[in-house]
Parts: C-alpha cells; sequence; structure tokens
DNA sequence: CTCCAGGATAAAC
DNA sequence: GTTTATCATGGA
C-alpha cells in the first residue's frame, strides 16, 4: 500500500492507516531508536531528530505529525520511510511459516532513517548493554552536549561537540568503559571531516562501509551492522545480537552455532531484506519474554 | 550475592 | 584465524 501523506500547515496526516500498516509503538519501542518517548495522550510519542521536535500521534485509523509542510518534506517523509512499500517487503518474506508468524506478530514495524552520528554514538553506547540503560546515556548525552531546544528538549550532540568534549563530561552520561569510545570514534570521524556522509556510504556498498564503519573505536560487526540499518545505509545489514542468535538457533538453524555463523546464514537467507527480517526476527523474540 | 544486558578489544592460543 | 578475560553500570 502507498502512504498518502496530506500536508496541512501545522501538521501532516497520514490517512487510512492501521496499526498494521505502521505501529509508531514497534517502531519506536523495537531498539532501534533511542529518543522517542511515549506521552500520556494515548498513541502519542514525541522526539527529536535533526534537531527538530516532533509529536506523532496514532488512532485506529490514521497517524498525525505535528509538523509544517517545510520539514515532513526535508525531515520526516524520509526519516517514517514512507516513500518504501512494506506490503512488497513483507510479501517477499512471507516464504515460511517462520517469518510469516513473526511478520504477524508486528506487521507494523518500519526501519527508520537516522541521522549517521547519531546511529554511530548510540549504537556504540549499546554495546553489552540494555535498551533502558541506553535511553538513559543517550538523554544525558544530549543533555551534556546537545544544543538547547525550547522546552528544555537538546538536540544531538554535533560531531564538533563530541570531538572536543573533555571525557569527564561525556563520563557524565554514565555509559561506562563506552564513553572512552565515544570520544574516540568522535574525534576520529572529525578527522574523516567530508567523508563520514551517508550518500557516500549508500554509493560504497555495505561490505566497504562495513570495513570502514568498523575501524572506529567500539564498532564491530554488529554495532556496524546497526548504523548501516539504521542510518539507512541498506538493508542488506543483519545485526545479530543474543536474541538474534538465540532465535535463529531455536527456530531455523536447530543447533548451537556462533554470532558470525548467524550473521552469515541471515544474509544468504534473506539477502537484501535481511534487515527488514532481522527487525520482525528480533521484535518476535523479545516480545515472548520480559524485557528491560 | 550472582547473572545479564541490541559487544568490542587486546592479549593469548 | 579463533577463544578468552576484561571492561562500567544498573537492574533483576
Amino acid at each position: 500500500m502507498k502512504i498518502k501523506p496530506v500536508l496541512y500547515d501545522d501538521y501532516v496526516i497520514l490517512e487510512n492507516v492501521s496499526p498494521d500498516d505502521i505501529s509508531i509503538k514497534d517502531t519506536f519501542e523495537c531498539g532501534q531508536c533511542f529518543r522517542w518517548e511515549k506521552l500520556e495522550d494515548e498513541g502519542s510519542y514525541f522526539g527529536i531528530a535533526h534537531g527538530k521536535r516532533l509529536v506523532v500521534q496514532q488512532t485506529q485509523t490514521h497517524i498525525k505529525m505535528f509538523c509544517n509542510k517545510q520539514d515532513f518534506s526535508d525531515i520526516w517523509n524520509d526519516y517514517f520511510d514512507l516513500r518504501v512499500d512494506y506490503d512488497e517487503i513483507k510479501e517477499k518474506l512471507r516464504k515460511d511459516d517462520i517469518m510469516n508468524k513473526a511478520i504477524s506478530s508486528s506487521p507494523g514495524i518500519r526501519l527508520l532513517n537516522q541521522e549517521l552520528f547519531e546511529t554511530t554514538i548510540s549504537f556504540i553506547t549499546s554495546s553489552n548493554s540494555n535498551i533502558k540503560r541506553i535511553t538513559k546515556n543517550i538523554k544525558d548525552l544530549c543533555r551534556l552536549l546537545g544544543e538547547p531546544i525550547s522546552g528544555g528538549y537538546y538536540a544531538f550532540p554535533t560531531i564538533k561537540a563530541v570531538s572536543e568534549a573533555d571525557i569527564c563530561t561525556i563520563n557524565e552520561c554514565k555509559a561506562g568503559f563506552r564513553c572512552d569510545y565515544i570520544q574516540s570514534s568522535a574525534i576520529m570521524i572529525k578527522a574523516m571531516s567530508e567523508s563520514f556522509d551517508k550518500k557516500r556510504y549508500v554509493k560504497l556498498g555495505y561490505d566497504e562501509t562495513k570495513k570502514e564503519l568498523m575501524k572506529l573505536k567500539g564498532v564491530g560487526h554488529k554495532v556496524a551492522d546497526c548504523i548501516i540499518l539504521f542510518s539507512g545505509i541498506s538493508s542488506s545489514a543483519f545485526p545479530t545480537d543474543v536474541w538474534v542468535k538465540r532465535i535463529m538457533q531455536d527456530l531455523y538453524i536447530k543447533k548451537d552455532v556462533s554470532i558470525d555463523y548467524v550473521l552469515k546464514y541471515g544474509q544468504e537467507k534473506f539477502g537484501n531484506l535481511a534487515g527488514y527480517a532481522q527487525q520482525y526476527l528480533f521484535h518476535y523474540a523479545r516480545s515472548n519474554t520480559l524485557k528491560n
């Protein structure tokens, strides 16, 4: 199905969209992003990206975004991946009983196209941590180094801000040993200048981009795949963490194997849709367990 | 108290 | 090239 946004002066409506088409809850809470908070108002979220604030509201029949036409066209249309037809993707992935079940458990998940630097730092912070704590670390990092936005909120810090920050300041976000990675990666990225660029990485392709990203401190296979997938560089990425390993072994492979084996297995099986498949599987694995 | 969390690293084999 | 101890913090 094609999403047809209707643009008004102060808001945008996605009409005839059910939570099975797009679920902002599943999309925001599936661990790909860390800066969207649930509001008291039923089905509403507040978040910041590209230095802009946004409130999103979902009902059974439509989604409403409180932004002007310009920001929607410049930022949010792409951020929410609205040009991509997910029905097509889901149909291709529903080849076996397992993916069929996984997709049915969260059919409204979408992959967000997030800012490259934010995604990089966020997933460096994620290593051997949990979503709840990562969220807090990122929030603190924004408060410490981000540009203030009206309402007491902060933009995600710039490359310059993080690269020039004192390690003691970075340490205040309580990301522990990862603070060191955050600092040195930011400095390396600053030195890369123009070449740390999403468009360039899209052209470069999955393999070469991953190789380059893994030169950064704190970026291994898993984190590199998260950066590539969640910043919208390539959907061939297949972030393989303990959850994905667990469910892939349990449902497909039927034996205990290495992380690397699961990564290759997933990419061979799902090809350039591996990233989408991974999201459905990750959510499916976690939805049947206690998560923090 | 121990164990685990969207792992990566350097050292050791 | 592949295992292993260690890393800082909070929650269960």
